[in-house]
DNA sequence: TATACATTTCGTCATATGGCGAATTGTAGG
DNA sequence: CCTACAATTCGCCATATGACGAAATGTATA
């Protein structure tokens, strides 16, 4: 029961919802995340740290980064079945496709930045 | 996505899947539910409340009661997956199985009050 | 209409949740 | 080692949520 609620918590909040959509198109790291939820980095860590328990999303640690990405779903399990209704519901939301235009962008950006020291944001 | 959220926040509350579990078997009128979760009645309707407004539960008004039952699953609705989904994982869950031991017993002592005017609790 | 009973609505309280900034941790590179 | 930067943890605040009892609503029946 525990873990449900872990799950159904977890999907339960909207910029988490957001946060799921996004790793759809591939893994990213957090400071992209940031970007694209436009909240303060100590919110989004709680956040994906949230979805992280409830094992909808696993981490890659490369250098000073961390990579989210959606769990795998291609054992069945409880956690990819519901993940995928999720993604299926919210796709056609309007907050949902103005945050994966965006993405686009960003990630247009980050391709162009490849060459330099620091990824995220760029500032 | 509101829609959406209203139905992950109905299913990230305890009491509200032992509620949707136990709609599982038919249909059951407020007050039994009261009995089975142990809340008070003010309580248990505002669970309801929230379970119907997000689409999972129906009602249906009989006299002096109103019963609630799961939303029909048959026309593959988003809420009928979700539904079905949710009972799926529960149904081990120690609680789940207490309560519809619980429930069992109380169906067999409301058959047997059948002709008495009160039906529910019945004390 | 008056009464009883099932349910809901309302007001209130304690706790949970989501937000932030400050401080901390972990890692790469000077 | 020291600095820079990504990310997390911590402490705090405002709001949301779940609990209850009291009051209101709806329905059947005397």
């Amino acid at each position: 029961m525990k873990k449900i609620l872990n799950i159904t918590k977890a999907m339960s909040d909207e910029n988490r919802l957001r946060a799921l959509a996004m790793l759809q198109n591939g893994e990213l790291c957090v400071c992209r995340i940031i970007e694209m939820l436009r909240l303060a980095p100590s919110t989004v860590s709680k956040h994906m740290s949230i979805l992280k328990q409830a094992g909808l999303v696993e981490t890659r640690r490369a250098g000073k980064w961390t990579y989210y990405r959606l769990t795998d779903g291609t054992d069945g399990s409880a956690q990819s079945e519901i993940v995928s209704w999720l993604l299926r519901l919210i796709k056609n939301d309007p907050t949902i496709t103005a945050d994966s235009a965006r993405l686009a962008e960003i990630r247009q950006r980050v391709n162009a930045e490849k060459t330099m020291s620091c990824h995220c944001g760029g500032k």
